[in-house]
DNA sequence: AATTGTTAGTATCGACTCGATACTATTATC
DNA sequence: GATAATAGTATCGAGTCGATACTAACAATT
């Protein structure tokens, strides 16, 4: 009953959101799923840039995600490299052509327009709302939080003063540690 | 840069709550958008039952929209019949079968999980952020409100004390000022 | 009453999505 | 060194979705 007029909202966003990724999106070729990878891939950090990352984040199968990534490539947004330490894994990125494009057609003009009409106030609101109904449906599910390195346990400081991730047992940069991480876990 | 954040959240609700939906669907051989027709259809007036009113709805193409419908009805789910006054136009409306169908799958679990562990304070704010949200959207691209009757500028009372709408004029029951219509226009 | 225009909806097509299944290559484990 | 697990690819088929072109019913105008 609850979740059920939550579900009414939530199921017309996302519709309407999707349906203006397309309009968004198809006059320069790109689909709906391909926008929110490249979105995805320009926030992510750089152990989760990976096609199984993107797997995860989006929920979908691991060869659906390959598809998607293979035409991304071949349009020329997107760039791969092999993993220098495994092999098997490919690490993924804008190209400068994928990016200025991202630019231009994401957030859609739907939601920009939307933004536009609301108090900063109400915004805040909405957006903390929303972050805490994927926590929700994240953590009820026990699905990865991909939340940013700041808000991770694993997040530390080294001898010096840098940030430290415990988990890669590396440091991170100013960049990194506000990127989101498949391997992001809540602090205690 | 606001929107940027809403975005981010925006966009993974959406593709989270589509694959979950996809999931629930597939088993009974239902796929997303086929889900979400008959949950509007469950939850609109009789003057918003139309394809047409659908289309407006979901944002997509009324020839889209036409194939949908066609494949439920060939499925059992929804019948149609004719308009008397209007004879190009269609009623739709959900058959036993579907709307049982309909309650087994929609929410689908990973919303129900959600908000299994949410309170019911936060719900409310979660629901009214949503709200807040969708209205923003749709008022600032000149889209149609869907609201409830009871929340139209044209919902009055009649001389008895009766429901009655200004525009169609014509008498509502109670069950219709709890449905959305594609004429609501928000009390001013 | 015939003409023209509008509205509701359908039919068909092609590019694309997405999961399922089966596969390769690399790394981990025992 | 054999086996299992992991990261990713290839292929296929059912289905989506917009574009285009269409029909039928109603509305407006002369």
């Amino acid at each position: 009953m609850s979740s059920n007029n939550l579900y009414n909202h939530l199921e017309r966003l996302s519709e309407l959101l999707r349906t203006d990724l397309r309009k968004s999106g198809i006059g320069h070729g790109l689909q709906p799923v391909q926008l929110e990878v490249l979105h995805y891939l320009s926030v992510c950090n750089r152990y989760s840039d990976t096609p199984l990352a993107v797997t995860e984040y989006l929920g979908q199968t691991k060869g659906t995600v390959s598809q998607t990534i293979k035409v991304l490539e071949q349009k020329g947004l997107l760039l791969r490299r092999t993993d220098t330490e495994d092999k098997r894994v490919s690490h993924l990125g804008l190209t400068a052509k994928g990016s200025k494009l991202l630019d231009r057609l994401v957030p859609p003009p739907m939601l920009t327009n939307a933004c536009d009409n609301l108090s900063k106030k109400a915004r805040i609101q909405i957006n903390n709302a929303l972050q805490q109904l994927v926590m929700a449906m994240l953590k009820s599910n026990g699905m990865k939080s991909f939340g940013v390195c700041h808000s991770c346990r694993y997040n530390g400081r080294s001898a010096d003063g840098e940030y430290y991730c415990n988990l890669v047992q590396q440091r991170l940069s100013v960049d990194d540690v506000q990127r989101i991480c498949r391997e992001h876990e809540a602090a205690a």
